[in-house]
DNA sequence: CCCACTGTTTCGTGGCCGTGAACCGGGAGC
DNA sequence: GCTCCCGGTTCACGGCCACGAAACAGTGGG
């Protein structure tokens, strides 16, 4: 399941970030004369050809154990309302600490509005819109963390890995 | 600053297992017949030779800017009221000093501000703002340390690593 | 005496949250 | 094809209140 892409560099940067976007580990076999390469994040490697192949087996090798770690990273909210999520953190005010309870604890899958309004308000919704707009305000409170949250067209959130 | 040691394999092994030890960045440079290198950590690198100057160069500037991000450090306080993180430090006054101390004890966690006006003032807060104001100097006396004392709005302050 | 430390007051600001309204894409229905 | 509405997003505004900064004064130690 955990796989590690490998492009050449230069010639494959477009790839090269398309695969930054979706978060896929990746490993840039960079041309003789190009210049030296600068990973972005830690699942991220290089290595300069001509390279052996046990070489690029040993680096794509630890590539994959860095993203199986990273797959067992799951957010977590505290109950003095900091959500962490690897080493990024944030403190949530009152209603969006309730309100993403329910999409931590089902991290991953779909959480219906109907609950998420109970979840942020126990009393029911204090007007018909507050639940999108507080869900726009966790979204930007999420910015930069590593976390999407997503809505699902009629059906509700999700709480995902993903810029 | 945060110096980054470079190591010989396979000949200076010793060396290297010394600088894991002591939690040292590291850079292996790979002797062009030696079987490839596993890292162990985050702060360890390896290239194989022979090898340009520069592609050395920009292993060695990744392992810096993960250096620099490192948190797994704590902050410490001695009984003599230095506080020290890496190799920063600061001499903190009586008061501030109390005040800090279940914070580093609980460091990256939230202490409530009962708790914080209890350490910094055991015969009772003599005003109802000390506490707000007392944080505020200690805010400016961490400055340049590396470390955050962010208030958690109605709950408590946190110290943790960042800006 | 001087300076660091601390108490006290005042005032400002920024976070939080409710509210109304504009806006937008997509699908159902005509 | 066209329109309309539904579900969702975004903006701006305002009230409330916790918190923060500045400024000044008193105090004690070197």
């Amino acid at each position: 399941m955990t796989d590690v892409a490998v492009v050449r560099l230069p010639d494959e940067t477009r790839q090269l970030e398309e695969l930054r976007r979706r978060g896929v580990p990746r490993l840039a076999l960079v041309a003789p004369h190009a210049p030296p390469f600068t990973p972005v994040d830690l699942l991220e490697d290089w290595v300069r050809l001509p390279a052996a192949p046990a070489d690029v087996r040993a680096r794509v090798l630890t590539l994959v154990g860095r993203a199986v770690q990273d797959l067992h990273r799951r957010p977590e909210l505290s109950d003095d309302r900091l959500l962490r999520y690897g080493r990024w953190w944030v403190a949530l005010p009152p209603t969006d600490a309730r309100l993403i309870a329910p999409l931590v604890d089902r991290f991953g899958t779909v959480v219906g509005r109907g609950e998420l309004a109970k979840a942020g308000w126990p009393d029911g919704l204090p007007n018909r819109n507050s639940l999108d707009v507080q869900l726009g305000r966790l979204r930007r409170r999420l910015e930069g963390s590593g976390l999407t949250l997503r809505t699902v067209r009629s059906r509700g959130c999700v709480l995902a890995p993903g810029t």
